[in-house]
DNA sequence: GCATAATTAAAACATTCGTTTTATATACTC
DNA sequence: GAGTATATAAAACGAATGTTTTAATTATGC
């Protein structure tokens, strides 16, 4: 399906999830994107009632289609590995949030992401339940498995945001990452090796975690 | 000096700081700004020339308290334990980011920066290079010297991008922790713990990496 | 003490943007 | 094939906002 024979309602959601996500909900504009749907203005305040419910749509839309591109498990049963299923759940975030893939050329959808954490929008109540709670539970099962123990919510909490940051954080601030060292920032080609790297790193912490967890330490100022 | 002594150009930039940082460049008007500094709004582009370069002084001031404030190395000489050191890195981070204190019921100035990583604005370069770089290249020293030894920056910066990262989410994403776990989000008081869990999990990230460094695993799928 | 500069105040301006309205075209139903 | 619903197009409206202008006030220097 080309760009013209796109149902006019298919084309704004596109758009729209490119500059909202590019330039954030107050900045862009719906002229802007109804210029780049090739739409006139007016159909835009027809198919979704305005500005607001045309966001919610596409937050919706990015969170749908990414989690089922993407699943966490990226297929992996309930009974392999744990570690590799933290691999998983990590590349899963990664390709997510950077991955070209899947919505055609949209560049943005990370930085849409983190613009709701920001600045959670009304729509965003919705999407923290059906999406974010239970893919943080998931997490923090994987971190259970990988401990082997369950030192309760106060010491998980802090592992699962720690994984979590870590992947949001290159979302983020990959422009500035750019900048400072552009060999290191999150193309297309280098996303498992990143996700990786994130991923011992998480190893590590979560041992770490546990060990300290386990034997607290009596005398360290 | 009390709200109404203090000069017109430092209330405004008080509540510029305060406005942006909460709301954004895009969403905070000079109305509100000036309303809020009880200051006319003419007052603010005689001051300022203007919006943006208003916003350039708040990003100044932000980063120059902040950095003065909490200096990197709370203190700490350069003979101390690195693992200490990065315990003060890390801290010290949390409190620019998070802490009340020294910015006068500033509470925004963490979720600013945040934005700032989003969208860049063009008084960022300058932050950066005065600020930032120094920053990181003090945190890979640190990393450097807990690991004893130096596995070069394609080892290095993915290690200091999992450490700061972490950081950052937590400024960036409190609302939404404060929904999903609100014991976990961080307020005034669980600075030090959170900021302590992360700087455990980072030890064990660090150590797990330089592992893999000496002794990459042959058959890992 | 006066003249000049620095600062603050109030109003007006020009632009941008979301939305609405009105008109026209296309598709579907009976 | 007429009539109705659906969809697109163009223009206009009204509110909000950054900036400028013009006037009034206050501080400063001699």
């Amino acid at each position: 399906m080309s760009e013209q024979t796109m149902p006019t309602k298919e084309r704004i959601l596109r758009s729209a999830g490119v500059i909202f996500g590019t330039k954030g909900f107050k900045d862009a504009t719906i002229r802007k994107i109804a210029e780049d749907a090739e739409v006139n203005i007016a159909a835009i305040n027809y198919h979704f009632h305005g500005k607001e419910e045309l966001y919610g749509a596409v937050l919706e839309d990015v969170f749908h289609t990414g989690f089922s591109r993407f699943p966490s498990t990226l297929g992996l049963g309930e009974d392999t590995d744990p570690e590799l299923r933290l691999r998983a759940f990590i590349r899963a975030m990664f390709y997510r949030l950077q991955s070209r893939e899947g919505w055609g050329g949209m560049a943005g959808q990370g930085r849409l992401i983190a613009r709701e954490l920001l600045d959670p929008s009304p729509a965003f109540e919705n999407i923290l339940n059906r999406y974010i709670k239970p893919h943080k539970d998931l997490l923090v099962g994987i971190i259970v498995d990988i401990m082997r123990i369950n030192p309760g919510p106060a010491k998980l909490m802090p592992c699962a945001l720690s994984i979590i940051g870590q992947c949001i954080y290159y979302a983020l601030a990959s422009t500035v990452i750019r900048t400072i060292s552009a060999d290191i920032a999150p193309t297309e080609d280098n996303l498992d090796q990143l996700a990786d790297s994130v991923w011992l790193f998480s190893l590590g912490g979560i041992a770490r975690i546990k060990e300290e967890f386990l034997a607290p330490p009596k005398a360290k100022s």
